[in-house]
DNA sequence: CGCACTCTTGACCGAGATCAACATTCGTGG
DNA sequence: CCACGAATGTTGATCTCGGTCAAGAGTGCG
């Protein structure tokens, strides 16, 4: 599949199809579910903390990040969500959502009702299995992000969240020659690594200078794939993608 | 229900009814399950990181807790599980365990086979939907302390661990006038909030002085609940407790 | 073309790490 | 029941990674 008609299938079709091959009957269950698409600009919140929403949303285009603030103001960002993720999926089981969820660009965006999502659940057992397992590779991901904050440092801690987000982008089709968008600015990068930003700023040209990426104007690139992993100290195996993909 | 006879109930009806009250359908399901129950000595690994359960475990008692190695052979605890908890229960859909589960003290320990939690889940809706949710509050537990290790600064930090103890620990009625037993090591907690041992130690004793925790030979008393929490800029919501445990 | 956002650089500071003893507790075997 | 060694907890001195503050340089958008 080339990264244009990629563009093109259903974002959760395409997610799901990461795992294993659908059924007909599957695809077209997923295809008739009604979704709300619309686009939402760079900047919003689309959900936020203490919400109880009544639909989930899956991204069909565009990033957006999970965050939470702390009592003294204090962003963190647990995670940066691309095509194909959905970020809340866990309200369709916790009523109450402890995160926001903003875009960081404008985002194409598919609400999907809690009801319908109940109502696929029930009929199809496998893409019922497929979604908690989405959710579980969620967790996978805030536990190996815990390990980064808790005890890896700054450097290590760039070079892993390089070499995370590369891959999630690629298992949806969006890197070609170890190359994507990373349209994250440097605060941004900060506030998802618990670090400031004259240090992130530091990091990456620390990062650059030892020849491991190229990142300007918003375009990461790595340059050495094997050093970089060892440096972010990044294997992939949490992440849970099928083979083929790694 | 009193410390004492809440001991003798099944671990996962104890846990799935701190959320909503079984059927007597769904709790003769439960209790049907084929359980493989055994006591396994402090400091040993249940399961290890790379293993391929064909088994979830439910502690039934003692504490455990869930971590990964670094490449630098550090070791970040991901979250520490009591009486009721289900670690692993995350391998009924993700093939390779992508973290290492080791007791802390000698815990009881109840093995279900993954076979018989499926054929559960395709029968008995509600107990999936309630599974599923329990895999999504370790999530969002995840989340909390990401942001608790990013974000916030070792008083805190501690301040903040403390509550989430007493508060998980009291929803399964393990705690008596906000005291409660923490058979945990400053070595264990700086491993689970990613600073020195001998900087936990510090924090500990300025907790202390300031009058709002009494910590002695592994026995936790709150002594200023309002004011830890305060410190420790903690807010139950994220653990999703039904309102009559909060 | 001007303002706001983002990135970069330098100087200084401080929370927490590290190193090194020492104290205390606890489990174990004699 | 005591003795001893290992694990755990405590304290002080010193160092360092990363934070904070401040100022400038690009960059892009209205």
């Amino acid at each position: 599949m080339s990264a244009a008609n990629v563009r093109n299938t259903h974002p959760l079709i395409r997610k799901l199809e990461t795992v294993f091959p659908l059924s007909d009957e599957e695809r077209k269950a997923i295809l008739a579910l009604p979704i709300d698409q619309r686009v939402i600009e760079a900047h919003q919140d689309i959900v936020r903390e203490g919400d109880r929403p009544s639909r989930s949303f899956v991204i069909a285009d565009g990033v957006a990040c999970a965050f939470r603030m702390t009592g003294e103001g204090k962003r963190q960002i647990l995670a940066f969500h691309i095509t194909g993720d959905m970020p809340d999926l866990q309200s369709l089981h916790l009523q109450t959502l402890d995160i926001s969820i903003g875009t960081i660009t404008a985002c194409k965006v598919g609400f999907i009702q809690h009801e319908d999502l109940q109502r696929l659940c029930e009929r199809q057992a496998r893409v019922a299995a497929a979604l908690w397992r989405e959710t579980l590779i969620y967790a996978a991901m805030f536990r190996e992000w815990i390990t980064n904050i808790g005890r890896r440092q700054a450097l290590g801690r760039a070079a892993h969240f390089m070499c995370e987000y590369i891959v999630r982008a690629r298992a949806m089709g969006l890197v070609e020659d170890y190359s994507c968008e990373l349209p994250i600015t440097q605060e941004e990068l900060s506030d998802a690594m618990g670090l400031s930003i004259v240090h992130v700023n530091r990091v990456l040209q620390e990062l650059r200078k030892l020849g491991l990426i190229n990142l300007e104007s918003r375009h990461l690139t790595v340059l050495d794939w094997t050093r970089l992993q060892e440096v972010g100290d990044f294997d992939a195996g949490y992440l849970h993608l099928p083979k083929t993909a790694t």
